[in-house]
DNA sequence: GTCTATAATTTGATAGAC
DNA sequence: GTCTATCAAATTATAGAC
């Protein structure tokens, strides 16, 4: 049951952020009252920091390792541009930790603390595969351009309802 | 009165999003009753609206016209840029459109409307400026590369707490 | 683990006096 | 244009039965 809750928090933050869900919507969702849901996530700025800590541990785990993705001839940096335009054509929603980022000046700090470790994570999984892929100079940079543009991109994309903006978005992400 | 209604508005949104005022939070703000807010703006859309596009106008004006900024001996681009830089470090504030952006599918539709105005019009800010730099080979391709990278950047300055990493982010644009 | 019931608070919105 | 008063709904959260 609690994966269900999870899974049911994510697609609502994907959608509209913290403020998006509820824990009477959740209830609804997964078909129990919100009590129940109260009965595993007492608060729900403990239910806001395990969606966000379910949703990094669920995108990194996808994604796989640097340098066994690099063993098998496969370039983790486009694989990675994969993993966000999927997020956003398969299942059409946001980044979660993207959402969450934008508004981390009004979120309860233990969401705040797990959204800042999806950023964390994610740079240095971006560092690690500019770093095998050119060398150790400017890697964290790399990272940090790629992320933010993969970021910025989709947001962008997702407002003018036009995925081709993303795609223009991360076209110089080849020149990094 | 409208006037301080929207900057109490608009302190608010940039700081947690679309979600983070309300009538009685701007009232007390700007010391009246929560109804008299709704004499100005009749509904939180209204208002939600209305923020939107004073934000836009007040940012695009603060800009000036890229045309005038050649003339001056300028650099558009460098403008652009540092203007999202003060946005983040003299207001320690987000763009409000980046937050309304990354929630856009759980606003109402005339909020909506405005934050994608917002996009609309910066893009043509900046194809202009590309255009006139260096020609219109990929201006709007640079255009959205740029305000992507913006957009990102902010965000993630703003999560990890750290404006080296906002300048990291933006230091590609450079070579776009 | 899930339920009913309910408390306490906040919110968007309106009616009507001044 | 601002106020008081109020409504209806939604929200987070808890107590206690099964």
């Amino acid at each position: 049951m609690e994966q269900e809750i999870l899974e049911a928090a994510e697609k609502m933050v994907r959608e509209g952020g913290y403020n998006a869900f509820s824990f009477r919507s959740i209830a609804k969702e997964v078909g129990i009252k919100s009590s129940s849901v109260h009965y595993h996530f007492p608060t729900k700025a403990d239910l806001g920091a395990a969606v966000a800590r379910y949703y990094t541990d669920k995108f990194l785990n996808h994604l796989g390792i640097p340098e066994e993705l690099i063993q098998n001839k496969k370039d983790p940096i486009k694989i990675y541009i994969q993993a966000f335009k999927n997020a956003l054509i398969k299942d059409k929603r946001m980044c979660l930790c993207g959402m969450l980022g934008a508004e981390i000046d009004g979120l309860p700090s233990e969401v705040a603390v797990e959204t800042k470790a999806f950023f964390e994570r994610n740079i240095e999984w971006l560092t690690t595969a500019y770093t095998l892929k050119d060398g150790k100079k400017n890697a964290r940079a790399k990272a940090i351009q790629t992320l933010a543009l993969l970021q910025g991109g989709m947001i962008m994309s997702n407002v003018l309802s036009d995925i081709k903006v993303f795609d223009e978005a991360v076209l110089y992400i080849g020149n990094i």
